[in-house]
DNA sequence: CTGAAAGCGCTTACAG
DNA sequence: CTGAAAGCGCTTACAG
């Protein structure tokens, strides 16, 4: 009924009053204590719903309350996959009433990583959700202090120790083997990978790769690494485009492929016609490329929202949910890929 | 010296009893209070040092004190100049020693973007980072309760009202002209303009864009409103391929050029022989598409790094800083432009 | 310049 | 099931 936009915070001894009982009843029914009547607890929602009430944050952190926040770790935002998978937490925590925070991680110094880590794993600021698709965010998982809650977005294969916590896996080795697969059908001979920094010392990726070959009962040729840019699968590339026999490359990421694409069209090497470039992630700008990407699909914010909604199931087991949709990476073929030509 | 990761929170009070004082005393150095001797200052600041003390954000928080966290509104973390932007400003924020926490409105319900910012804009949450390049950045801007303290990134040319608070205004107008008249004077007859969206009815891009034309003395073609996508620019581009005297395209970012260009190629016309395109931003693909692209390079970390400032300003003025750096967008011409072709 | 008091808005035991 | 008490760790007036 009243206040619209009034500045004075209402607390819960104003609900307290209004509703006729004690303050901490109204602490009670907020925190869904069960030893409430029906009838008291509908009064103090009435009248918490009249005055417009919200629990302080800070309040309730201060008083060793359920925090409600989570501070994401991830190593840098302006990457796809990353602001991609930030972009779908901070939905999913905003629609459950969480806060969200970030730190990232790509721009503190190594010997600081420690104490960033300590200082955003403060009880008092809610729970943590570390991106640890990355080096930078397994250490990050391994630095996260004793006694906070952490869920994290990892590879299938993360390095040992595994994964500490609850862990949302992205097995992105069987979309490489598939890939990998794919490229072997349609006939080329053997497949080449340029490779992302993994977690571990092998990504997921590079593991399917190998095992699609394998089962193929052809031996796998070295595989390239690279960081994440183009300009490094530009690099690889121009290693690449050197070896004549190279007519098909599966690379870790699109930035990586468009980079390939881009020294093997220097080299003279026409895509698809001369090699077959298949990438992975498939960015929204992939099906624009000329020629557009043949990549595998991954839904970043879908991994996200998921990511979320493990923490909140660790935080309040008592909800029922619905189950984590199991997100299965998707092969797009698109131009970039085809038979090879046969000389 | 003593406790290596204990978890017994150190308090105020801790610090007070290894340094002889009060408690408030300690509040006063931690907080830069000027009437402190000299001499206790510095007992308080060992005693600090000894116990590893870092003041409490939540408590500070309820006792009104000042808050040091930061939150940023923004679009969609997903695309480039945001998540770089965000990227930027979280570097800056935290070696001041803010918290920061963001708020993506793209998934927030139109009907619920004034309560979402009423929320993140608690006083006790600290101050707001608006990042309104766009229009539902603009909103959020206008729903900001008063008395939280705020700055905005804008464009320079912000619908009116103009930003209510201190605002890092990116000027791209000047960059937009400068890309048109690098165009003219290849020898193109006039410019087209494929536009994203704007805070106002028409960017700063758009402005520039038309200044540089009036000023060449050519009328200026109707520009076609896209959004940020590649696929929009990729229907623009169909339209604009349809236009046999159009031989050279300003696009509002890369993304937009990317969609141009590809339309461009599948009409038949070829880049840069037959339409020369220029995008805007510079994202770190730009220069591996093929043809790599000629764009406008914007610093989005950088800005967000001032816009850090320009909030640390406001809010502790005492301090003083470096100035912000006027950052510059620059053209950066690769090969997707070039003098028309003559029939 | 420095200390004793009160309070920010909640929650957790402890009693009824 | 519900209420009176104490306290989370700080800061802001108010006194000395």
């Amino acid at each position: 009924m009243s206040g619209h936009g009034e500045q004075r915070k209402v607390s819960i001894r104003d609900v307290a009053r209004v509703a006729g009982v004690s303050h901490q009843t109204v602490s009670r029914v907020i925190n869904g204590h069960p030893r409430v009547t029906g009838d008291t607890r509908e009064r103090v929602n009435h009248a918490i719903a009249e005055l417009g009430f919200r629990p302080s944050r800070v309040a309730t952190a201060l008083a060793g309350g359920q925090v409600k926040a989570v501070t994401v770790l991830v190593s840098d935002t302006a990457l796809y996959g990353y602001g991609a998978a930030l972009q779908g937490i901070e939905a999913a925590a905003r629609e459950a009433g969480y806060a969200v925070g970030v730190c990232a991680l790509a721009s503190v110094a190594p010997e600081n990583l420690a104490a960033t880590v300590a200082r955003v794993g403060d009880p008092s600021a809610g729970a943590l959700l570390v991106i640890a698709w990355d080096q930078v965010g397994i250490q990050a998982l391994h630095a996260v202090p004793p006694g906070v809650a952490v869920v994290a977005l990892a590879e299938a294969s993360a390095t040992p120790p595994a994964p500490p916590c609850p862990t949302i896996r992205l097995d992105d080795g069987a979309a490489a083997a598939h890939a990998t697969r794919y490229l072997l059908e349609l006939g080329h001979r053997t497949v080449h990978h340029v490779a992302i920094p993994s977690s571990s010392g092998r990504s997921d990726r590079i593991r399917g790769w190998r095992q699609a070959l394998a089962d193929a009962g052809v031996t796998a040729p070295e595989p390239v690494q690279a960081s994440w840019t183009p300009r490094s699968g530009y690099e690889a590339g121009r290693a690449l485009a050197a070896g004549a026999d190279v007519t098909a490359v599966l690379c870790g990421n699109d930035d990586l492929a468009l980079g390939v694409v881009r020294a093997l069209h220097e080299a003279g090497r026409r895509v698809p016609d001369d090699v077959s470039v298949v990438g992975f992630d498939d960015v929204p700008q992939a099906a624009y490329y000329t020629p557009a990407l043949t990549t595998v699909r991954q839904d970043f914010a879908g991994l996200g929202r998921d990511g979320f909604a493990l923490l909140h199931e660790v935080l309040a087991p008592a909800a029922r949910r619905r189950p984590l949709t199991a997100r299965k990476p998707e092969l797009i073929i698109r131009e970039s890929s085809g038979p090879p030509k046969r000389p």
